[in-house]
DNA sequence: TTGTATGCGTTATCAA
DNA sequence: TTGATAACGCATACAA
């Protein structure tokens, strides 16, 4: 549509001055009287000039952007991720771009490098499933921040997933229950932890763990927990990895016709809004994402302005949150 | 950390060529034999070269990248539509950026400006709230596809939403409910479709639509609402502008010991996944963001390559999905 | 097929 | 304070 952006060089022109000051007037850095400064100003308005990022960038060589990497877009845990990261950066006046990466499945690659290629600052990424020595390399090229994930060696903001599953996990024993089933993740690098803790849990309980594998879809979930509910020794409760994880086991307890709670408890992770409808009232763990995000939009900027800090390394406590989907096992 | 990138000049001198001729073989640009564009593609790999997209765009003037704004990150529809476009945009090889505004806020500015100031080549829009008038003027600077939105004069890939109103109020008046209240989103340029249907609906049976307005949160539904409830010659159904809204009334339903369905039929907007939930069973208007997505894919990535075609304007037809919480109202 | 010169719009480093 | 000149890293007509 436009036949020719208005330049720099444009606004010299005619407001009767060099470039160069024009680009000291427009940055605001000191350089140029009041007087002509609100001349320019003015000018550049009037013509309708707007700064091209890609040339000042390349120029300066340095980039205030702020760059985030969501897995996708179906999990709130990464909208609240991004909320927090948000108020951060827009109180920093910083811009921010993001990449999403392809819902289910582990092609992360593409999201981020199109970040990587749009030259951002510094890469904030939730939910990467890459492994730690890909990432390490990554990091070589562009500042990171991990969130939701530990890598050694990197920026990371994440929460104590192991004391959430255990957390979990040891509701459901007190609660009396003996068969208690895990939804877990996919495995890969660094999302381990609610796997192993609900199985460390189980092993000092003298219980046998119960573990079923489902992607990141409801539907996934609700195939694989499918063959537990109409096996034998059915479990009489399921700790999911997330609360999509354990929608879909309410869509399979639901066309089984068990009653949640009643026949079989259920706890999710990531206390989502959709557990906390009265109709679902899933017991869940929250891990404050937004919280998580507020802090690596800090840790971001830290490391945009200061390239040299040490690395950050935070772990937060994420809490359970007890509704109506557990209760004790009926006898 | 990088001290410095690896530029075309460490290429081109490493691997004993000029600077240009590693430009073309990198490209993929014909110019290079087959031999020497091997030996250059292996250097630059062995150098751990990346190519500079500000540099690449600037110098070209045009740029292969597609940006998507999104309203918010907490809304299904906004999801919906991401994947829909990400994959047309994936099947081109073309790069996708995002930006998103702020929840609950009708501010797009930020999040338009950094997606325009990253120099995309063309953006895709998806809630936008702004005036009509402004959105033209955008789309002087770039290309500018609009979703969920019609605005005469811009490529526009949307839902009739007076059909989809319609179908919602006409389904609940067929049931036989005469007090039919509609929560509408906060009145906007390009929003007032549904609310209108409704009260064109309500008028020509001969009823008085009553309307209450709730931004795009659940808890402000629900407070919306909660008047209405209370009040002498309460709603026996009531249709909302989408589903997030739908489950807010329903949080206010529940706190009142109202039960859904029989006490009070409901309808939102959006067919998501919570409506889905077997126990909450929301009967709602599906728009099929997805498809929508796909397609204002297509006709972006048509507007880059062919920046002259015709202006594109088209509607889709939601579908109405009947669920358990509608029902006749009780006598 | 390969190389040369020039431009993209800014920022930055110097003198004046 | 201001004004010339050189980067920034890449693309691209054009000539060799």
């Amino acid at each position: 549509m436009a036949a020719r952006d208005v330049t720099m060089a444009d606004v010299a022109r005619a407001a009767g001055v060099s470039r160069q000051l024009v680009s000291i007037a427009l940055r605001g850095a000191p350089g140029v009287g009041a007087e002509t400064k609100e001349h320019i100003l003015a000018t550049a308005r009037r013509l309708g000039y707007h700064r091209n990022a890609l040339a000042s960038r390349l120029a300066s060589r340095s980039a205030d952007v702020v760059g985030l990497y969501l897995q996708d877009l179906r999990n709130e845990v990464f909208a609240d991720v991004h909320d927090g990261l948000r108020e951060t950066i827009a109180a920093e006046g910083l811009p921010l771009v993001l990449g999403v990466g392809v819902a289910g499945s582990a092609e992360d690659r593409s999201g981020l490098r199109t970040l990587i290629a749009a030259r951002v600052g510094v890469l904030v990424a939730a939910g990467v499933v890459m492994p730690d020595a890909e990432l390490l390399q990554l990091a070589e090229r562009i500042p990171l921040v991990m969130v939701s994930r530990a890598v050694p060696g990197l920026d990371s903001v994440y929460s104590d997933d192991t004391l959430g599953a255990r957390k979990a996990t040891e509701h459901l024993l007190k609660l009396g229950h003996r068969r208690i089933a895990h939804v877990a993740a996919p495995d890969g690098d660094g999302y381990r932890g609610r796997r192993r803790a609900y199985e460390a849990c189980m092993a000092s309980a003298g219980l046998a763990p119960q573990v079923v594998v489902a992607n990141y879809s409801r539907v996934a979930a609700a195939q694989a927990v499918g063959p537990l509910l109409d096996g034998d020794d059915a479990p009489t409760a399921v700790f999911c990895h997330n609360d999509t994880a354990a929608l879909g086991v309410m869509d399979a307890l639901a066309s089984r016709g068990l009653a949640l709670g009643e026949d079989v408890s259920l706890v999710g992770y990531d206390d989502s809004e959709a557990a906390r409808l009265p109709a679902i009232s899933l017991t869940s763990v929250d891990l404050h994402a937004q919280e998580m995000g507020r802090r690596a939009g800090e840790v971001a900027v830290q490391r945009l302005r200061t390239p040299g800090a040490p690395v950050v390394d935070e772990s937060s406590r994420p809490t359970l949150v007890v509704r109506g989907s557990t209760a004790p096992p009926r006898e």
